[in-house]
DNA sequence: TTCTTTTCGTTCGGTCTCTTGACGAATTAA
DNA sequence: TTAATTCGTCAAGAGACCGAACGAAAAGAA
């Protein structure tokens, strides 16, 4: 429940692998743990004891049937830590709680508070706390919090910089309002982003190191994932290729405040070309899909060509990053049919053949990885080790005249 | 010289910050080492004591001036290991020799043998070997060797799957070949890339994280430096952006195989525009560059065109992946007067202003960046840490009916 | 039912590494 | 020549690891 006290690295580092073993192979014997992990018994014994102190491990009984003595079983208690997960969308807002062992405890979602602002967040604390006592968790045993946000999210401060669909947001400090109300710490992170690591986690890219996320919905974004690691850009800004010089000119006036992209192919831009092309009585993108299904050949060729541009926006991506998997998401991408067309025209399009997967996780998919994150920054308080920096870093050019 | 014996892994956690501090802030004083590293005087003395028997560190004269007992200098010897960086480009082949502690002790180039394949490699072990002993240096004190290599190398086996420039380079076992003429393990890396990695440690982005290298010249290509590491992609074609639907019909036949932008401002395609459009006596896009700065109308207008194709170019990566820091590199990028009509472009083009600086190693960049990465290696080999794997693996989602 | 075999988990002794404190050695400042 | 200061070693003790030995507990065989 609460962080193991450090004691020396060298016990962190058994912690730590103890602790991995746990997570993937429970339950299992103090004997067994000892063998995956090379540790002796004696250690195991020592740290297995410690665990089940601090209430992050519980025994679930013996092993059964087989020669020699049976051995007691340990499984990772839920008591060990909870973490909360948050999408906060335009339209709606969801929430859920997984505990320690990244097992997903409950979620609930609601229409978000078309007021926002302040009111967003109230809601988002209600709902917090009432999916919290509905599973027995008290809020205060919640460790980690992360929300998944439309918008630019500053990658060194943490604050929302742009955030267009949610009214009055980008100018309160969340982090700090939510942490207060809930709590905890609370991290925020760019919805597609999150998108992308609850495929890549619970999803359809699950395993997969280097992943292209693209979403079509009522706006256009891209969220990567290269050497097992999120790329955010220096201002948070990676993947908004709404602003790619595809589909126009890209010094057009009109198009410049959304981007050429996205004027385009945004969900906006899909209902003016329609009405541009002759449509009538339409207010929503999914009406000129669902008319393009439905025989409506003004309706097709919009929709042709909005796959034509998303081919180009992935053949882009895919000649910048080469990723193994390219997964298409959003309300409007994830449509099968239209992944289709997407997927022929980019085999045209792209010297190689890349694998193209459609979101299995749809709405969840933000707050299935806002909890992933929630989760990795719970178990790196728990169990990180402070000296484990990447590489050594490189000496400076030498100065001129320095001692040979 | 050899790679120090592992025992425990605290003492290698000890020996790594040793070496760390030795390499950031020689020559010093045990007595400094212990207050840097805050390890205390009593291990700092058994860690230098065993570096000094490896040979890895030697002591140069002692402190003065201060009040007190002098202490004894140190620093790190050359002896303790070398690294070589090779570029082996169409034209040139270039050669560098450092030692562990990063400092460069020698470079040289020739012309490449244009007979490619074979030749290229036993060129290369000529010029190493003579590079090595011109320093004093036996061969077989060279312990890592790091490669740059036109084309895309695969990440995972380390070949060469695609060599335009150079013949009969691509069905050779390079790493092997060369790794038995020079007697180290040899590392093969996109040259671009190691141009990029080049400008990080010696060049224009000194440690600036986020960076993308932009390389026109003969090709086109693109460098990602991201999150701290280089952005090779899934078959190591990341940044193959002479494939980016710019400048054309990408399903256009004649521009297919090369890919769309590069049939556009690869030295070719300026050539063949610059006579598309009259010019006449051409043989190289450098002419065309120097024509236009000498006032020739239709060279201009095929510069002004080739600046506005790499401006979009560079839009498109920087929506993408957000960099700190855009290098203009290559030939024909890194001349100044280009570059400027370049970033003239790119701010009207990209919603926030990117930086943008061009290479200041130019032609050495690749051999430099080759020469950063073997000597991480190194740095690994000797001072890695097995069980510093960056996080935690997450759970799988739970199977359906596992136990609660 | 009793004995044998096998496995679990604890106890004990020994090793490695790190730290602290004490102390002699070496140097500057008074 | 003495005092102050810093360096570097020595010795003692703590934390963490491992392997060996051993009792405990279960399954299987006689």
């Amino acid at each position: 429940m609460s962080p193991p006290p450090i004691t020396s690295v060298t016990r962190q580092l058994s912690r730590r692998s103890v602790f991995e073993a746990l997570l993937h192979r429970s339950p299992i014997s103090r004997a067994d743990l000892a063998k995956v992990t090379s540790l002796s018994k004696q250690t195991m014994s020592e740290v297995i004891d410690a665990f089940e102190q601090q209430g992050l491990v519980r025994p679930v009984g013996r092993t059964r049937g087989n020669v020699g003595r049976t051995a007691v079983l340990y499984e990772l208690s839920p008591e060990g830590g909870h973490v909360l997960g948050i999408d906060l969308g335009a339209q709606r807002l969801t929430v859920a709680l997984a505990d320690i062992a990244g097992r997903v405890l409950a979620e609930a979602d609601e229409a978000t508070d078309g007021r926002g602002g302040g009111w967003a967040l109230d809601q988002i604390a209600r709902l917090s706390d009432r999916l919290a006592r509905d599973n027995h968790t008290h809020p205060s045993r919640i460790r980690s919090i992360v929300m998944a946000t439309p918008g630019v999210v500053n990658p060194r401060s943490g604050a929302i910089e742009l955030a267009p669909n949610i009214t009055g947001l980008d100018h309160l400090n969340v982090v700090g309002l939510l942490g207060e109300k809930l709590g905890s710490p609370v991290v925020l992170e760019n919805d597609i982003n999150l998108a992308l690591l609850g495929e890549i986690w619970h999803g359809c890219a699950r395993n997969v190191d280097n992943v292209a996320f693209l979403a079509l919905g009522s706006g256009v974004g891209l969220g990567l994932h290269v050497n097992g690691r999120l790329v955010r850009g220096e201002n948070g800004a990676a993947g908004e290729i709404g602003y790619l010089p595809i589909g126009g000119d890209p010094l057009q006036a009109e198009s410049r405040p959304q981007g050429c992209l996205e004027y385009q192919i945004g969900a906006t831009g899909v209902v003016r070309r329609y009405r541009e092309a002759g449509g009538r009585d339409v207010e929503t993108e999914r009406q000129v899909f669902d008319r393009a299904q439905a025989g409506d050949a003004v309706a097709a060729s919009v929709v042709e060509e909005t796959a034509r541009l998303t081919a180009l926006a992935a053949a882009t991506v895919i000649a910048t990053v080469d990723p193994q998997l390219l997964v298409l998401g959003g309300s409007v991408g994830a449509r099968a049919d239209f992944a289709d067309k997407v997927a022929r025209l980019l085999l045209q399009l792209s010297p190689r053949p890349v694998e193209i997967r459609t979101s299995i996780l749809g709405r969840r998919a933000g707050v299935v990885g806002a909890l992933s994150v929630a989760l990795r920054r719970l178990h790196d308080e728990f169990f990180g080790v402070a000296e484990l920096a990447a590489t050594l870093p490189l000496p400076p050019p030498a100065r001129r005249g320095a001692s040979q």
